[in-house]
DNA sequence: AAACGAATCAACCGCCATGCA
DNA sequence: TTGCATGGCGGTTGATTCGTT
């Protein structure tokens, strides 16, 4: 016999999640931590679909995901990614912190494209496309692009040379290890290896006495902590409180464009909607607001 | 203001590799 | 060894937003 089935699809839901399934879903993995997929839809009260939830929160609720569109240098990697390593998103979403397989492949296709075809570069091959090579005087300038031809004429380069199939086989040998031929674009960081979020490692109770100021160089006047290893944590916290500041009738995300878009997420207190806290996943830093 | 098409992106689908029973 | 569930991945869809006429 086999595994149960990871769920019967009667009676699930589908669709756009509501911020009620966001709230439990949050809740119960910062409870919890991330266990069997299969069982984290009954045990949290949610009428989706195992697959559902994990996608839910790899993609769009993890606390450590970055926010808004990619930056000019995430472009660039991911270009040079693509151009070793083809649409094997999640292998370049793992050199790039905070950002999706999803996301990246999204914006490959949405933007990324456009622009080297605008280029004269085949997004497919990272080369010249024949009749911008006939007339390369009448490429467009783009802004903060117009270097990319240059760097794709490095990458054909590098190609060429057998240091990447090299690195390639390697890759694959080594079993999950991002490929990456120069460590030029590998941070040592894999998304993959995002720290789970355990509820007693980063949540905080804001007013309690055991918390340590720290001495973080934020611009911040507001006094700024660290987390801590507070077990009654989520008691203080009451985790319902999220809020994340987004429209779910759209699911869009409008707060990351306000002063806090350098953090992760924020937390509220009771007595209004304004947030309290702060969570920046690059330093694991809980700032007070 | 309304209609339409384009752009965006969250979510789903189907396939595959792996591991369990 | 076999059959099946699970987790993960890439491709695709479709609802929503945005821009233009």
């Amino acid at each position: 016999m086999g595994r149960q089935p990871c769920c019967d699809k009667v009676g699930l839901k589908k669709g756009p999640w509501t911020a009620e399934e966001d709230k439990k879903l949050i809740n119960f993995i910062l409870t919890n931590g991330q266990c069997c997929w299969r069982a984290v839809p009954k045990l949290a009260g949610l009428l989706r679909c195992g697959k559902s939830c994990r996608l839910r929160w790899t993609n769009y609720l993890r606390p450590d995901l970055k926010r808004g569109l990619l930056s000019e240098d995430e472009e660039k990697m991911v270009i040079d990614l693509h151009a070793q390593l083809g649409n094997r998103w999640s292998k370049i979403a793992s050199h790039l912190p905070g950002r999706t397989d999803n996301e990246i492949k999204n914006h490959w296709n949405t933007h990324i494209k456009k622009k080297l075809k605008k280029m004269g570069i085949d997004p497919l091959t990272h080369k010249p496309l024949p009749a911008i090579t006939d007339q390369p005087q009448e490429q467009p300038q783009l802004d903060g692009f117009s270097e990319l031809i240059d760097q794709k004429k490095e990458i054909e380069t590098s190609l060429q040379s057998s240091s990447i199939t090299e690195a390639k086989e390697e890759d694959q040998k080594s079993n999950g290890v991002p490929f990456d031929s120069s460590m030029e674009v590998n941070y040592g960081f894999c998304t993959d290896e995002v720290p789970l979020i355990e509820a007693h490692e980063i949540l905080i109770d804001p007013y309690a006495p055991s918390l340590s100021t720290s001495s973080s160089s934020s611009s911040s006047s507001s006094s700024s902590y660290y987390r801590t290893g507070s077990s009654n944590i989520l008691e203080d916290l009451k985790l319902p409180n999220f809020d994340w500041h987004g429209d779910y009738t759209t699911n869009s995300m409008d707060f990351w464009d306000d002063d806090f878009s350098g953090f992760d997420f924020l937390i509220n207190d009771d007595s209004d909607r304004n947030p309290i806290m702060a969570v920046d996943q690059e330093s694991w830093k809980i700032e007070l607001l």
